[in-house]
RNA sequence: GGCUUCCUAGCUCAAUGGUAGAGCAGCUGACUCUUAAUCAGUAGGUUCGGGGUUCGAGUCCCCGGGGAGCCA
């Protein structure tokens, strides 16, 4: 029995990975298959710990399955912990119930192990719901070794890198992933109660369009032509509300090729909606209900605690509602804002410690106020409305305010979580929008998204929804790779 | 892209320019209700890579790689 490793003529007891590499020899070599084609189980660990019969101990059989984490020796006796999809469920494994045999194969697992066991649910003395194990099987051998069990994995790189590892040992990265999913689940189910309609459109576009930002570009062999990856869904969208589907959304990938930041990953998650013979008030309406729901479903609570301001943002409060004119002029201080030259707000701006380009138009540098200076402070609930129009070439002009739009951002947290408008629907309005944002790259306009306005598109409110910036709100992550599975990282490393 | 900063054992972390250490994990042994189990013993290092300064570099300098933060 003993004695395996002693035959290695070098000492390899110090290397993790081999040590495993040998075990995995030996079991090979005693006609053992260290990976299982399946294993039945009965139960999750969670479902199995609520299936224990208060004060009935062995009266309910369980089959579990998971990843060996806690091991605690007392020599005839362990108890151990394995970790599956739901958390962690104890074993207790005992000399006497299995034999000599099964027993001096347990104590030769290791830590990372993947095993599953069969056995009657328990409370032990301090009260932890346990299987005392009947059988078990070694489904699957792990060759590498767990991170620490008590700090777990904190090396950022590492934990980015090989997830894996994270969510196996801290819980709090579990949790936090797990919410997303979630979340995307409870927007799903929200949206088709009201009879939305979810679409998927294309990832390779002729055009990037729908939204300001540089695209990747692919090649696609067999056409012998260069695709640009989506940056917004919105123009596919619309062209659905051409055809009678009156509400449709997708939560769907987004690329952009820009930097990478706390709060910028070059391909994320955005849900676009859209409702025909609705407006951006409507949208107003349909958020306010899809944030309070969605938080009273996955949070349990209507209130989010706001780590970097200290504030509780209580969802069930009242929402305010702000011009973004009205805004700009009490953070300037000055109510005749915006009719100063663009000297002028240069100069203030500049007076308020941002960095402008020397290139820029008036309502760049009034933007860039608004977001360096107005927007981390509105913590609780706002919707931004009337913005100007240059910001947003695809709303609907105010019928009072020829230079503004109906549209609303709504800030939480600080963090733009959804632009909403009152969709164009105008071709003739439309296409002069783009042409004049275009500027000489006529070839960048999409045309066959003004064809299908030509053909008329319903009136429409629209709102976008970054699934990864709401995530971090719901979760209080201050860094987007945290509620990202795969966060974007250089290769290599 | 610029500035700042970090990279040491499988993991978490120490180490005035002067013999590279600890805890967990590993290995050997004891222990049949443990909760970071405990106890005894033991092994483990290309200090991210390359160059330089120095009698001597994990530590100081330069180049490169990767990460993080701030800025763009």
């Amino acid at each position: 029995m003993r004695g395996s490793m002693s035959d290695i003529p070098h000492d390899i007891t110090h290397d993790q990975h081999a040590v495993r590499r040998q075990k995995l020899a030996d079991l090979r070599a005693a006609g053992f298959d260290p990976f299982r084609a399946s294993f039945s189980t009965t139960h999750f660990s969670g479902d199995a710990i609520k299936a224990h019969v208060d004060g009935q101990d062995s009266t309910v059989g369980v089959a579990v399955a998971g990843r060996l984490v806690v091991i605690r020796d007392m020599g005839k006796s362990q108890f151990v912990k394995i970790l599956d999809q739901q958390g962690q469920i104890q074993l207790y494994v005992k000399k006497d119930v299995l034999g000599d045999e099964a027993y001096t194969a347990f104590k030769k697992l290791d830590l990372g192990d993947i095993l599953g066991a069969k056995g009657m649910l328990f409370r032990t003395k301090t009260g932890e719901v346990t299987v005392r194990v009947g059988s078990y099987t070694l489904v699957a051998k792990a060759l590498r070794p767990l991170p620490e069990k008590w700090h777990g994995l904190s090396d950022p790189e590492q934990v980015y890198r090989q997830r894996y590892l994270d969510v196996i040992v801290n819980p709090e990265s579990r949790a936090r992933l797990m919410l997303r999913s979630r979340v995307v689940s409870h927007i799903r189910r929200f949206l088709e109660e009201r009879k939305f309609i979810e679409a998927e459109t294309p990832v390779l576009e002729a055009t990037a369009g729908g939204a300001a930002a540089r695209p990747f570009v692919t090649h696609h062999n067999a056409l012998g032509v260069d695709f640009f990856l989506r940056i917004a869904t919105e123009l596919r969208l619309k062209r659905l509300l051409v055809g009678g589907f009156d509400r449709v959304f997708e939560i769907g990938r987004i690329f952009r090729n820009e930097g990478v930041s706390r709060r910028h990953n070059p391909e994320f998650t955005m849900l676009e909606v859209y409702e025909a013979y609705s407006d951006h008030r409507g949208m107003m309406a349909l958020i306010r209900d899809l944030l309070m729901s969605l938080c009273r479903d996955v949070l349990g609570t209507s209130e989010i605690k706001h780590l970097a301001s200290g504030q509780v943002i209580n969802l069930a409060g009242e929402w305010r509602e702000a011009k973004y004119k009205d805004l700009l002029r009490a953070e300037t201080a000055d109510p005749e804002w915006f009719s100063r030259s663009n000297a002028e707000k240069l100069a203030a701006a500049e007076k308020l410690g941002l960095a402008i380009h020397p290139g820029w138009e008036g309502f760049e540098i009034t933007n860039e106020i608004f977001s360096k200076r107005i927007e981390p402070n509105l913590i609780q609930p706002t919707f931004v409305t009337h913005l100007p129009r240059e910001l947003c070439p695809l709303a609907k002009i105010t019928a009072d305010d020829p230079t503004t739009i109906d549209v609303f951002e709504l800030i939480v947290g600080g963090m733009e979580i959804a632009p909403a408008y009152s969709e164009q629907n105008d071709p003739d309005a439309q296409r002069e929008m783009f042409e004049k944002q275009a500027g000489e790259e006529k070839q960048s306009i999409d045309q066959d998204f003004l064809l299908a306005l030509e053909h008329g598109m319903p009136p429409a409110g629209g709102m976008g929804v970054g699934i990864d910036r709401l995530c971090m709100l719901l979760t209080g992550a201050e860094n987007i790779r945290d509620v990202i599975l795969f966060p974007q990282l250089r290769p290599g490393g």
